[in-house]
DNA sequence: CATGAGCGCTACAAATTATGTAGCACCCGG
DNA sequence: CCGGGTGCTACATAATTTGTAGCGCTCATG
């Protein structure tokens, strides 16, 4: 499972555009997640895996392992952190979280149906 | 495979945050990509399976039914659109694209090394 | 030095998702 | 009736994710 990297021939483009490159990383599962969670800060390995709350350590360490080689994410003295690079792209996720919310409202409600 | 609904329980959220039903949704295969393309124009299934170079009819459709779900993209005469609420969303994710530009330049380069 | 608690991380089998190919039923113009 | 387009499904195979257990390491305490 080769890491997309922008040039290189990706899901959604042969020709690799950074778009796509970057939508099959971020596409993977939790892979939002991971950069979502460890924008509170940076933490160890198993304080970001109880932040996830149901991700396995399998897939945890397998997305660090990607986002590092993305440049997103680093080794620190607290376990990981975000670098500057991955910081800017979480950034960009922020305006989500308020798009999420109306979403929700918008949504037929499915309360636990009486 | 149920679609994520803020609310209900969610991969990255028991409560069903919706931030994190959100990145359940968009983070499976294919879910950016395809509201990506779809901002082009509203098109065929068939276009929009060309648009994606490399997506097989089977996950179109199951990704095309989740995002109708969700009120992203709805049918029209020229087969599928984004709705308004879709067409915001999108809009959120026009600045990845040049996100990902920036990272590419800063990425090492793996051209076809020699 | 033994114990316990934390760390990052890996193994492995089972379950879930995605891929690729083929092809259905439908409609339209020739 | 034939060719070409449409949306979409079936099915077997492959890839990815999950969940659980536990390894080897370090550090603080007794």
């Amino acid at each position: 499972m080769a890491i997309p990297t922008p040039g290189q021939p990706v899901r959604g483009s042969r020709s690799g555009a950074p778009i796509m490159a970057l939508f099959d990383l971020l596409g993977r599962r939790w892979g939002m997640g991971i950069l979502w969670h460890l924008s509170q800060g940076p933490c160890s390995f198993r304080e970001l895996q109880q932040r996830c709350e149901t991700i396995s350590p399998t897939i945890l360490n397998r997305r660090l392992k990607e986002l590092r080689e993305a440049l997103f994410i680093e080794r620190c003295d607290k376990g990981y952190c975000l670098t500057p690079l991955g910081s800017d792209l979480q950034k960009l996720l922020v305006p989500l979280g308020a798009f999420s919310r109306t979403w929700a409202e918008v949504l037929p409600h499915e309360e636990a149906s009486s």
